[in-house]
DNA sequence: CAAGATTTGTTCGTATGTATA
DNA sequence: CTATACATACGAACAAATCTT
């Protein structure tokens, strides 16, 4: 019964034998030259000449490459290797969450609940990495994030370097583009979907600094808290509208 | 300073009074229409008259939508909303695998880190709904395991289902595809790399079964336990071709 | 500042391959 | 097998953005 893996959305239409699409042989190209993010590619022309097909397929191609950020197009500039960056999880996660608006916040619900995951989940390794090297920039933040609150605006700016700047301690790069890709996906949704943040928020902006006294502290459990307590503003937003379910 | 965030790579390019590009029109009849995945999309010529713009141009914004999985195109058939999956981060991650490949396995031992740590996060909560919802079929499909290996063949798809089983008792249907897309990501590229397994991968069938006897002991530390085992011929052989360092 | 060269963006017309009835 | 509807591919022309001289 299990003839068709189906599974496989579209991207293991490889059957190996087939004939490589335009969007691999351009990704073997920039792979054999040996490019990398930020080099410029061949120009349109000059890709529709090294593989023999039309202008219009080159751009179509182009354009699923765009979309996966593994080019980036500047009109009238020329063509570059992309930054490789998670935007198309976060344009596929913004537009799914635009999909089931009016049903519930359910995708941005699970965005915090792996939010709240991942961050428990590096709890400990960050917490030992911060002892060697703590952040002084950071109290500063959260300094700016109150002021900011303060002055009735957001604190995105401050909120997302916040973060980053911890995760910079993790030596993986993908939990921190991970971390920013979900970081985005509500800070874009909610405020598109028209949804205030809740009055609480000044608990979050005390939550950041929990979070650097225990890890100043080296207390992980303590940490672990300070993150939880972190979201709960945000939670209580998406959970009061939590409405209809099917 | 903070002129331009900067930061977003490149999906905030709304500078809310630009025009809408022709994706995000696209985006917003699918939503006005009220239409969801499965649902045959307008035509090609129908959709270059309701949008006033060629067909060229609806086909690379299909092509965008497309590598996206936010529409699915069969050929000679019609055009479909899509399902929503996560393959463009599988397709991303994939070339970024390539990409560093030569250097070493950073993006592979990147996700499998990712997979531990998703996995460790969700043990609390997955041996509670273990303890409501047995699943009688993963015993079997252990036993599958074993004897693929016993024949000397993979057991990717018996691993699958496996992990898919147990992530849907979750009710976080972001975390499942989380889960299902990273597992992808090595299925593939390790072959693809031509990266042949290690020998001790019978170490891994066992795990899968100490995973169970955990769960149904509810015992959560064995389970955590189990986990990390269950991952470890798997890093020893990305650990191992560690070699180049810039 | 202005003209021109380069490069991507858009459009049209046409022909071809593919699935359904 | 034929007919129809659909997506796929191509090539040429023109528009718009960017950089250089």
């Amino acid at each position: 019964m299990t003839a068709q893996p189906s599974s496989a959305p579209r991207s293991a239409q490889r059957p190996d034998r087939a004939a490589p699409t335009l969007v691999q042989r351009i990704e073997d190209l920039i792979l054999d030259e040996g490019l990398g993010p930020g080099d410029s590619m061949p120009t349109e022309p000059e890709l529709c000449e090294r593989l023999g097909v039309s202008r219009s397929s080159v751009r179509e191609a182009m354009r699923t490459l765009a979309s996966l950020d593994i080019v980036e197009v500047r009109h009238g500039h020329g063509t570059f290797v992309g930054r490789l960056s998670l935007s198309p999880l976060v344009d596929g996660l913004l537009f799914r969450a635009r999909m089931n608006h009016g049903n519930d916040l359910r995708t941005l619900r699970e965005v915090v609940q792996i939010r709240i995951a991942l961050d428990l989940a590096v709890a400990d390794e960050l917490v030992e990495r911060y002892r060697d090297t703590p952040m002084p920039e950071l109290p500063g933040l959260v300094d700016a994030m109150r002021a900011r609150t303060a002055e009735g605006k957001g604190f995105a700016e401050e909120d997302s370097a916040f973060h980053a700047a911890l995760m910079s301690l993790l030596d993986n790069e993908l939990v921190q583009q991970l971390g920013h890709a979900f970081w985005q996906i509500h800070t874009i949704a909610l405020p598109a979907l028209g949804i205030a943040p809740s009055r609480d928020i000044l608990d979050t902006v005390d939550a950041h600094r929990a979070m650097l006294d225990a890890l100043a502290a080296a207390d992980v459990d303590a940490y672990r808290e300070a993150v939880i307590a972190h979201y709960r503003p945000l939670q209580r937003v998406l959970e009061s509208r939590e409405s209809v379910r099917a």
